[in-house]
DNA sequence: ACCGGGATGTTCT
DNA sequence: GAACATCCCGGTG
């Protein structure tokens, strides 16, 4: 296996819709909990009207005014927690969602944290189980992706994005549904839906 | 397999 | 008061 590394910032400062389909493929490392990141989803700004940045900066989404490379971590539903990686320039509002991931390693771990699992294709299989496999809530918003010692940070392990990803339309959306701007692994057993 | 509805509470109108 | 970047369970076929 390739060394891994993280990812530096200027990886992360770019438009989301190039970042997303790079990120597939790359590693989501929590200590020794890793996930190779297999579903993705951009979201951009002010000219998003599905984007929680489109009407500007609230306490809520502040970190995805921030700058790039941070996490952005937002609680929905009442219960659930999801993760996104900030992208572009500071102030632009743009980021990623991290929607579903292959387990690599610190299975028992994700097991542990999402007992009602079925199967390990379902440890994080959406948005919010990914969260709830990784135990990233809250207390993660903010934290910066690049820098060594959050111990939390996405990697490159050598393995390259998949040449054609399949492109289709956000999940979830009741605006700007139709905008492409989901990537995923095509085919593969681990998305939270069939792209 | 697919579908419908309930859970649960923060955020914004 | 409504909406929400979701998930889980229990129905039916």
């Amino acid at each position: 296996m390739a060394r891994r590394c993280r990812l530096p910032r200027s990886f992360y400062e770019r438009d989301p819709r190039l970042v997303a389909p790079e990120l597939l493929g790359k590693v989501l490392v929590r200590g020794g909990v890793t996930a190779r990141i297999v579903e993705v989803e951009a979201y951009c700004g002010s000219e998003d009207p599905g984007s929680h940045a489109y009407r500007g900066m609230t306490k809520r989404n502040a970190t995805m005014f921030g700058p790039a490379g941070r996490l952005y971590v937002y609680f929905t539903y009442g219960m659930h927690w999801c993760a996104n990686a900030v992208c572009g320039d500071e102030g632009q509002g743009v980021a990623v969602l991290l929607r579903a991931a292959e387990p690599l390693s610190g299975l028992d771990e994700m097991r542990a944290r999402r007992p009602k699992a079925q199967r390990d294709r379902d440890l994080l299989r959406g948005p919010a189980r990914l969260c709830q496999a990784f135990g990233l809530d809250g207390a993660f918003d903010g934290i910066d992706l690049p820098t060594a010692s959050t111990g939390v940070t996405i990697a490159d392990d050598g393995t390259p994005p998949p040449e054609h990803p399949a492109v289709g339309a956000r999940i979830g959306l009741s605006t700007g549904a139709d905008l492409p701007w989901r990537w995923c692994v095509p085919e593969d057993p681990h998305l939270s839906r069939p792209a």
